[in-house]
DNA sequence: CCGGATCCGATTCGATACTG
DNA sequence: CAGTATCGAATCGGATCCGG
């Protein structure tokens, strides 16, 4: 059996689909919050600050699709559904948590180099 | 002076522009393909494969704007323009290849959620 | 309370044609 | 060669209404 190697540069090369999901902000924002937890829809909702329901349902069901987050619906009135990272969901915390402090470490310099860009530009 | 904490689970936490730019799928695979290479636009358009010319300039300009990307435009005829990563923007390398070769290595576990997901909703 | 369904505007993307 | 301009197509995202 032999084991296609990916290379997500190549134009049809269809590891570029799971690039497309993970390299999100959405997606990185609810990873991160969910973490190791099990956390409710509307508990996520106010953990990632300003997601619609729609954008955060959405997300999580291409999110559970594609095997990194499991759903669990209790068969209540009113509902209560849970989703937490699967085994492979957790793979992904630790590179997304690393965008996420990346971007928060290095806001200020692309701040600055916005400002700069922006003062030349308009000169 | 106060340096201010930055979240970006939070709704109008300035620094969720820059996780906007970096969690995208354009930028990782410019940022992956430039590497420690100074790179001309036809070259890294090979090099990204089936980026339009369009999409490749706006993202460069972008990227070039938050001081990840530097432009080094010759004065000639032809032209000829190489990019570069900045200092800031080969500290984006690691963690930006990280999620190609996590897209690269699950690819597989993630076709088969997705082919094990829609047989289960199709029934 | 947790969504699904729908509509709609905004943004992204891509193909084509053109220019210095 | 390295873009820009323009134009649709497609995707994303938000608001509203609805239903269990």
């Amino acid at each position: 059996m032999t084991t296609p190697v990916w290379n997500v540069l190549l134009e049809d090369c269809p590891s570029r689909t799971s690039l497309a999901r993970i390299a999100n902000k959405w997606t990185a924002m609810i990873v991160i919050a969910l973490g190791d937890d099990r956390v409710r829809f509307g508990e996520l909702r106010t953990q990632v600050g300003g997601i619609s329901a729609k954008v955060l349902a959405d997300t999580l069901r291409d999110l559970e699709r594609d095997g990194i987050v499991a759903r669990h619906a209790y068969d209540q009135m009113p509902p209560k559904v849970e989703y937490e990272l699967t085994d492979l969901g957790r793979t992904l915390h630790d590179p997304l948590q690393a965008l996420r402090t990346w971007a928060e470490a290095h806001y200020a310099q692309v701040s600055r180099a916005r400002e700069m860009y922006d003062r030349e530009k308009s000169s």
